[in-house]
DNA sequence: GCCAACGTTGGC
DNA sequence: GCCAACGTTGGC
């Protein structure tokens, strides 16, 4: 399994969106770009990403999605007079490409800038200087590190005096 | 709104 | 194939 981060703006599909509707699966449509579009391709069903909220304001990973469909021809390509239509898109072998998502879990939100003070996430991707990719691969470490940011550690005081620290989730 | 960084386009 | 001009992304 690999693991990936997909950028989304809120403002068009948020992690609530998703939230709202645990079961329906969400087409990543609209990808414009050779090199994010070779990430999707690459996708593989179960396949996990983060999903980054772009262009807002409090950036930063809001949830986790798996990949439910890997790569297909994205219909926006073909929609004459669409925001997306690509007229040189030859139908027979069609530029583009989407695939669907399916929300796993919301997280509580890792904002950018925390995360470039996190020292295990130095080498992201996304963290890069200059880097616009809407879908980039994520190191596993770099998951793993993502993907537990949303775990408090509680520290209980017991009757006997020893301290037990439990690892709980924190909702939303 | 600014601007850095990168991708794409098209003339040559 | 080069590269200048332009467009887009996305944080700030």
């Amino acid at each position: 399994m690999k693991y990936w981060l997909m950028k989304s703006e809120p403002s068009e599909v948020s992690i609530d969106h998703l939230a709202e509707r645990p079961n329906q699966t969400v087409d990543w449509w609209g990808v414009r770009n050779y090199a994010a579009r070779n990430f999707m391709r690459s996708m593989k069903l179960g396949d996990r990403a983060l999903f980054y909220h772009s262009s807002c304001p409090e950036p930063g990973v809001a949830g986790i999605v798996e990949i439910v469909k890997e790569a297909y021809p994205d219909p926006t390509q073909f929609e004459a007079g669409g925001e997306y239509y690509d007229p040189k898109s030859p139908k027979d072998d069609p530029r583009w490409s989407t695939v669907e998502v399916k929300l796993v879990r919301k997280v509580k939100l890792l904002a950018l800038a925390d995360m470039r003070t996190i020292p295990a996430l130095a080498d992201m991707v996304i963290l890069r200087k200059g880097n616009r990719l809407s879908v980039t691969p994520v190191e596993p470490a770099e998951w793993k590190q993502v993907e537990g940011s949303d775990k408090q550690a509680v520290t209980t005081k017991h009757r006997d005096n020893r301290i037990y620290r439990l690892e709980s989730r924190i909702p939303e």
